[in-house]
DNA sequence: ATGTAC
């Protein structure tokens, strides 16, 4: 395939609308040729089949991350003009709405926290509900959780779960307008209404993390960004809506299916595809209980936040101000937004369908929050819990990605492969070997997670910044990880 | 990702 691809950089290629009929604009896929040639062929399939989507603008997106995934690549971004028939479709968004990072720092350094290490996972293990099926400690009556969905983390916050300073380090500030809990399902509720404080299963995690000196790519942004003493301990954690999202993601896909083609007339290549015009009663029902996806999970994320400044001020008996646990920022990779975009030197309104893709605003953006203002907006990218994460920043040529970067590693097997090829309990024991002391709620999970199943990060940023849609800051190496 | 299937 990818003698079919035109290369437009090193590290830019492209998939001409004359490959596909149907195909509206051409694709973009952004990788390294070493990522290029490891990409399974299912995603060209897949981002061509997007590119035929209406309304689409400029590019079919695919991250250098990206991977095969339900309907759209995970790693996929598209923009619809929604003044010109611009659909908006689950497939686009993810089942997980909301999926999103969080990245916290500590004025701790590794060797301080080295002794508590055990005490900390276990503890965390036991404050930070994991696996499927995992409920959370907050009670909640269904209307309450109604409140929680239209109100995001700012619910959280007048609850007592975390800092008021946390709010304007959340993309949204934990809130996005427009959310509407008369628009998400009984069914939805139902199985929302106990998961809020939870970690989820699958790719989602905890972790406590070093910033090694060596890892530093930028001095000056890493202190504006808070790492600022040498071998620091900062925490990330990766999770989304749980249940809650993944029914607002099946109840519209049915809804999607049954009226696109025989009242919009729309003809989609693939049934993972199933939309709706933005500008259409369906399609705003979704926008708005979408919302309340990513409501729910900015919430989820504030709710652990909190368990952690807990978890760290009973062990290392010191309060979590006195920790200097505060935020770096909370960053969405699953979501569409409605965002004003220069295309062709014309402002337009577009729907940004970010999936398994990261919002990377540039320096002086509007809603970049005001102490990143002259940094650009942070953005944070899970890696394996073997391999390591990164902090990066945006940039000015992100417009080129509708400011989009990656948002992780991205698998190059499946998790079926990943479990013959690995065992849950070696891994444990070697990982633990090497300094990073892991708990899971499944050894087949973990398999599933191994560092070997996924591209290396260092590939993916690599490319991400030679592409200029983002550009890395430092890279963070666990110590310690709860996997979900 | 997910009460891992309606």
């Amino acid at each position: 395939m990818i003698d079919n691809l035109k290369r437009i950089s090193d590290t830019i290629w492209e998939i001409p609308v004359s490959y596909k009929q149907g195909m509206r604009v051409p694709a973009r896929i952004y990788g390294t040729e070493k990522l290029i040639q490891e990409l399974d062929d299912a995603v060209y399939d897949q981002v061509t089949n997007v590119a035929t989507l209406p309304g689409i603008t400029k590019y079919a997106l695919c991250m250098p991350d990206g991977h095969f995934g339900y309907g759209f690549p995970i790693g996929g971004v598209a923009a619809m003009d929604v003044e010109a028939g611009g659909v908006i479709s689950p497939g686009g968004i993810g089942f997980d709405i909301n999926c999103g990072m969080r990245l916290m720092v500590t004025n701790l350094t590794y060797d301080q926290v080295k002794p508590y290490i055990k005490k900390l996972v276990d503890r965390l293990y036991e404050r930070v509900p994991a696996g499927v099926g995992s409920t959370g400690f907050v009670k909640l009556s269904r209307n309450e959780f109604c409140k929680v969905v239209e109100e995001g983390a700012q619910w959280c916050i007048r609850n007592g779960y975390g800092w008021e300073e946390d709010l304007e380090l959340v993309e949204e500030n934990g809130c996005i307008q427009g959310a509407d809990a008369s628009k998400i399902s009984e069914k939805a509720i139902d199985r929302g209404f106990n998961q809020i404080g939870t970690l989820g299963s699958g790719n989602h995690y905890l972790e406590i993390q070093v910033a090694r000196p060596e890892n530093i790519y930028d001095q000056e942004l890493a202190r504006s960004l808070g790492i600022t003493i040498p071998n620091q301990v900062v925490v990330m954690f990766h999770c989304g809506s749980r249940g809650f999202g993944h029914q607002v993601a099946t109840d519209y896909l049915q809804t999607f299916l049954k009226v696109m083609e025989s009242k919009y007339g729309i003809k989609i290549l693939d049934r993972e595809l199933a939309c709706a015009p933005f500008n259409s009663p369906e399609g705003q029902a979704y926008f708005a209980a979408m919302k309340c996806g990513i409501n729910m999970s900015f919430a989820n994320r504030q709710v652990i936040l909190h368990q952690i400044r807990e978890v760290f001020s009973e062990i290392l008996g010191r309060s979590p101000e006195n920790l200097g646990m505060h935020m770096i920022y909370d960053v969405a990779h699953n979501t569409a937004k409605l965002e004003r975009h220069i295309i062709d030197s014309q402002e337009r309104s577009l729907l940004v369908h970010r999936k398994g893709a990261t919002r990377a605003f540039a320096p002086g953006m509007k809603d970049v929050p005001e102490r990143y203002k002259n940094i650009g907006q942070p953005v944070i990218i899970g890696g394996s819990m073997e391999t390591g994460s990164y902090l990066l920043v945006g940039v000015p040529s992100g417009e080129q990605t509708f400011f989009s970067t990656a948002h992780g590693s991205g698998r190059t097997m499946s998790r079926a492969k990943a479990r013959k090829i690995y065992r849950g309990e070696k891994l444990k024991k070697e990982m633990e070997s090497r300094g990073i002391y892991v708990r899971s709620t499944s050894y087949s999970g973990l398999a599933e997670e191994a560092g070997g199943a996924y591209k290396d990060i260092d590939d993916v940023i690599e490319a991400a910044e030679l592409a200029g849609i983002s550009k890395r800051v430092v890279k963070l190496t666990p110590i310690g990880n709860i996997k979900g």
